[in-house]
DNA sequence: TAGATTGTTAATCGATTAACAATC
DNA sequence: TAGATTGTTAATCGATTAACAATC
């Protein structure tokens, strides 16, 4: 085993988070023809703090120079070795929804190295429909995955989640983004990452109560 | 001030975003007919440990009963009440791409407390653009909303993503859920989350990675 | 009273921040 | 050499987990 993969694995998940806002950012800086940064800039651009950036660039190495700063397509290129994302990640959309096929025709994904591939839904009325180059299929249009790094997208409605997150598995899949509000399990070995957005909303609204209920008590 | 205010003021985020998925599990067992629950049971339903979730809603006062469990239309109610979810809330949603029409049209939000109210764009070609019961506009069809709680939604492209929040600030909005990938900054007393989709595909990718890179190790 | 389950305290764990020596 | 900036160590902070006393 390599020391590179080594410490792939002793990489915080907090840290993991963080080092795909840089990859963005260096890319963006990139673009626009920067070719060295400092911690400072890019942390700034980045929305963290330079010590901590810093912090996370140390568990990957050093790539820094000091005096100077970080290479930007060096430092690029080696977050997106740490991260897998050099080869295109194959996904597959369960659930065609508005969600679903907001994703499925989502712009942002090839420039950060995804391609959507299949799209699935259990409803025979959509078995069958184009969404630009794809075809939508049921499950079985699904092929077996076990050797392939594929990740997979639930975006069903919540009763429909737990079946697709199965579904998925029992194909092969090991990356799974579930956007139903609904807690899913799924056996040990299989990754499962929660977004809700009307969770991402209700901690807003939080905040906003919170903040209202202090500027009523100051006036 | 009330102690109650002091006590919300005191909840950590990341009880906060718990919450919001112990609201929603218990709305879904009370609407299958269970009236008392455990710890243990609903830590089980939303995913997390019994002792993690007793310590959460031990920090919104004791509304559980020693040997029983808890009432659950009562602690969705108490829950509720905390995080300002009961009124309903007013969404802007800016950018009326895939994503941005795909929110505007969300069916999840009316139950959890939220209703899509204005729908901007800075196309002149997408304005006057119906969708639903809703009509396009820029970004002076949203009336100065400073005295009332009202969500910001970003959908627009990166570019995009800092003059959005620079005008829902200036027309006073305080929070916002920004799903461009990148990072804006607000002033002080401006809430804003971001929610990266295609940073949430990387994380997984990263575990894809280093789980078949054991896998070959193994092998 | 006995059994069950909460609410809370203390211990552990991990992540962030601050400080600074190393070094370009 | 002097100035700048990294990489790392130590200190702080916060969150999670374990244990158990309180009590229904």
């Amino acid at each position: 085993m390599s020391s590179a993969s080594v410490s792939r694995r002793d990489v915080p998940d907090a840290t993991v988070a963080r080092l795909t806002v840089y990859l963005r950012t260096l890319r963006t800086l990139h673009a626009a023809g920067t070719l060295v940064v400092s911690s400072e800039e890019l942390a700034e651009a980045a929305g963290v703090r330079p010590t901590g950036l810093r912090k996370d660039l140390s568990l990957l190495g050093s790539y820094g120079v000091r005096g100077v700063g970080y290479d930007v397509p060096r430092l690029a290129d080696e977050i997106s070795r740490v991260l897998g994302t050099q080869r295109e990640l194959p996904v597959v959309i369960v659930g065609m929804g508005n969600l679903g096929r907001a994703l499925a025709q989502y712009r942002g994904f090839d420039s950060r190295g995804f391609a959507v591939r299949w799209l699935v839904d259990s409803d025979p009325a959509l078995t069958g429909t184009r969404l630009g180059a794809l075809t939508v299929t049921d499950y079985a249009g699904l092929p077996d995955v076990t050797d392939e790094p594929v990740i997979g997208v639930v975006a069903t409605p919540a009763d429909g989640a737990q079946g697709a997150v199965d579904s998925l598995v029992a194909r092969g899949v090991r990356s799974i983004l579930n956007f139903a509000p609904q807690h899913v399990e799924a056996p040990e070995g299989v990754e499962v990452r929660q977004v809700d957005i009307a969770t991402e909303l209700q901690i807003l609204a939080f905040h906003e109560h919170r903040s209202r209920a202090a500027d009523e008590v100051v006036s």
